[in-house]
DNA sequence: CTCACATGTTAAG
DNA sequence: TTAACCTGTGAGC
């Protein structure tokens, strides 16, 4: 589940059910019981998304950390006549009388001070669902960088809330091969980047899904059966390695870059070229 | 049933 | 560069 808009999506339930309520905390698992106690009976202030990570922010300025990692999950439910016993492995509950998150295998789940929060946030790339975010932070590492684009838009140092997902297809939508060098790219390739970035990702928090298909391009208007990824949206290239190109049919490829799947199609992703994005 | 794999990150070798 | 971690799902036997 987890790239950035799911997390923003994600802090946006949590105010949405806690922000300002006194809240029970505890963590079922036990993994998290020392701090649970500590912010037990408390007023959760607010939570806050900055790239994949979760803030959750109690009195006395101290924050819950959560890292979703690549399977964890928060699931929110609100309006309840009576909050469920906990299923499975909880590592963490926030509760009211009628609403509960349950926290089950994040990678980090920890009480923070706001000094470690703050280095974590200065250390953090732009993230392009933040507002005021600068993409020029970016490209200034971009711009210098011998490694490929592909790795680059996955460093949470140079972007941040960016994954697989949104790689594979950013890269896509703007014809650019995952391998080719950063410093290689025009900065007005970039600002198009970075500008379709922050629409796509604002619709992922909107919708919760990824969806980067054009309309001229979805399987019903190209006359195939429609096809979802397992996150629910549609997409051109991620997961679809050995599948037609949606555009000019020729087969999606993939490699494995610094350890993590990257899908492109060589046709519309010529080697170290590139076109204006379409 | 077992196994591989996943929208991620960190630590060990 | 590889393994480990946390959990769920889907493919294959």
């Amino acid at each position: 589940m987890p790239e950035g808009h799911t997390l923003h999506r994600l802090a946006g339930h949590l105010n949405d059910a806690f922000a300002g309520r006194r809240v029970g905390v505890s963590s079922p698992q036990g993994r998290f019981a020392d701090s649970a106690e500590l912010l037990d009976g408390q007023v959760l202030e607010r939570a806050e998304a900055w790239g994949k990570q979760l803030f959750i922010e109690f009195p006395g300025e101290r924050f819950v950390h959560v890292h979703l990692g690549l399977i964890g999950k928060f699931d929110v439910h609100t309006g309840l006549d009576e909050v469920p016993l906990p299923v499975g492995q909880v590592r963490l509950r926030i509760a009211t009388h009628d609403a509960v998150a349950d926290l089950r295998g994040a990678i980090a789940c920890e009480l923070w001070t706001s000094a470690q929060r703050d280095a974590v946030i200065a250390k953090a790339g732009p993230d392009p669902i933040r507002s005021n975010a600068d993409p020029m932070r970016a490209w200034q590492r971009i711009r210098r960088s011998a490694k490929p684009i592909g790795v680059l838009l996955m460093d949470q140092k140079v972007l941040a809330g960016v994954g697989n997902v949104y790689r594979a297809e950013l890269l896509y939508r703007h014809r650019v091969h995952p391998l080719r060098p950063g410093k290689t790219l025009r900065i007005g390739q970039w600002q198009s980047m970075w500008l379709d970035l922050v629409e796509l990702m604002a619709e992922g928090v909107r919708t919760g899904r990824i969806d980067t298909v054009l309309p001229e391009h979805t399987p019903e208007a190209m006359g195939r059966p429609p096809r979802r990824d397992d996150h629910g949206g549609e997409v051109y290239v991620y997961r679809r390695t050995g599948q037609p190109c949606l555009v000019c049919e020729r087969v999606i490829r993939t490699a494995v870059l610094e350890g993590r799947n990257v899908f492109w199609c060589s046709r519309c992703q010529p080697a170290f070229r590139s076109r204006a994005p379409g």
